[in-house]
DNA sequence: CTGTATCCGGATCGATACTG
DNA sequence: CAGTATCGATCCGGATACAG
């Protein structure tokens, strides 16, 4: 609804625009550090395209997003402008109001290991890294199982979602659950390890680096309140 | 639209629930101290009935907001619980972003006398005021004219729609557009008083009391930033 | 006063298929 | 890769009537 409240109120200006569906999430991404088109799509993997580029060209009309043609004929790219900064802090503390009080636990069909991998690939630790390529293969079981693929190198982490060809150095195994909870912060990386919820299989220093070079989610820090007291459907 | 993004993010489950349609403005309501059902509506006017139920339910269900029924069957009244209190830093920040870049202005279909003397009356200074009833009758001329009135007490501020019937200590005449300038901080009350643009007319403790009474919106300290580089539809 | 119930036109969303 | 085009399902807005 791109529709008005017809208040001059500059809560109701702001929402107009910033409460819009999805526009929250598309406004992370872009904090996060995703530009192109296809990195936003995997970053908000349930919209609809063409939903998706219409929140970009509204967002682009009202100044919070500006679209770069890149140079000689390449992919396009969207920036916030300084305008769309501002809304980082907004974005951050929203994070944190639904980590304390709606992020418990992981719904069953929340679950995307894919995403996670997404999202775990942009806070690797890359000055911390080898020198050179390694690759991680994540098995994940359980409900929602499959594999995916990281190379890791100092200048730059990718994802793959089929396989790569290369080798893989380490492989992660755990059970999709687990995985989303150790990324939440609502178990530790360390003790999933210790208790086997997460087993490591690869070179001695692969399996000594890897927890290091791992960095959990923005929020993971935020610990959720007593839900009692906030019911959620 | 009540549907999920299907993420695990907490700022998706955050927006889930605070960026919904009209959502944000119920909770400002609610933060100013609006907490009947009847005054929820005069904060948001242009609400449907029905979904303004809808939303208070929706709220309560989540534990945003709590539903008191008062005592020996009087009227019901709402309140934000703990959870929904911790939103309001987040509204508040919304609303700077909004005032900084996207509110230089009031669109003329956004003028709304009735809302602004509603806005108004809840931030009178009821501590510097006299001991006894002042009747205040607004004049609204210009595009958006009509009259309203205000009766300011110590103990309580209330404003009537419709003549009275007691006599106005004080006329308060302006263009509807300069009270929402000066309401927003657009316009100092000084200078609007000083070039004529609002005329004060009653006793003249009245006529020097009432700029001291009268408080500007919380946001009014907010100075708008250069919309060129931020242009809106 | 605080809701419920209904109806309808139009806007929005979600899903899918297609394209340069 | 970065979009368009299309279509059915849903939601919203606005109006109206009614009830405890």
């Amino acid at each position: 609804m791109n529709t008005t409240y017809g208040q001059y109120c500059p809560i109701a200006k702001a929402a107009e625009l910033f409460a819009e569906r999805w526009t929250p999430l598309i406004v992370r991404e872009l904090i996060l550090g995703s530009h192109r088109f296809s990195d936003l799509e995997r970053g908000v993997p349930r919209i609809p395209r063409a939903l998706l580029v219409r929140r970009l060209r509204e967002m682009e009309r009202a100044g919070i997003v500006e679209r770069r043609q890149q140079g000689d004929s390449r992919h396009p790219a969207y920036f916030l402008t300084h305008v769309g900064q501002e809304l980082g802090p907004i974005i951050m503390q929203l994070g944190v109001w639904g980590q304390r009080w709606y992020n418990a636990h992981t719904e069953p069909d929340e679950l995307d290991p894919a995403l996670l991998v997404w999202d775990m690939h942009r806070r690797i630790h890359r000055d911390r890294l080898p020198p050179h390529r390694v690759v991680v293969r994540f098995d994940f079981t359980g409900a929602c199982h499959g594999s995916y693929w990281m190379l890791l190198e100092p200048a730059d982490v990718t994802v793959c979602w089929v396989d790569p060809g290369y080798d893989a150095d380490l492989s992660v195994t755990a059970d999709s659950v687990t995985l989303h909870d150790v990324w939440m912060g609502r178990q530790s990386f360390a003790s999933a390890l210790a208790d086997g919820r997460v087993e490591l299989d690869g070179a001695r220093p692969y399996i000594r680096g890897f927890p290091t070079w791992l960095a959990l989610s923005t929020f993971a820090h935020v610990t959720p309140a007593n839900t009692a007291t906030a019911p959620r459907g």
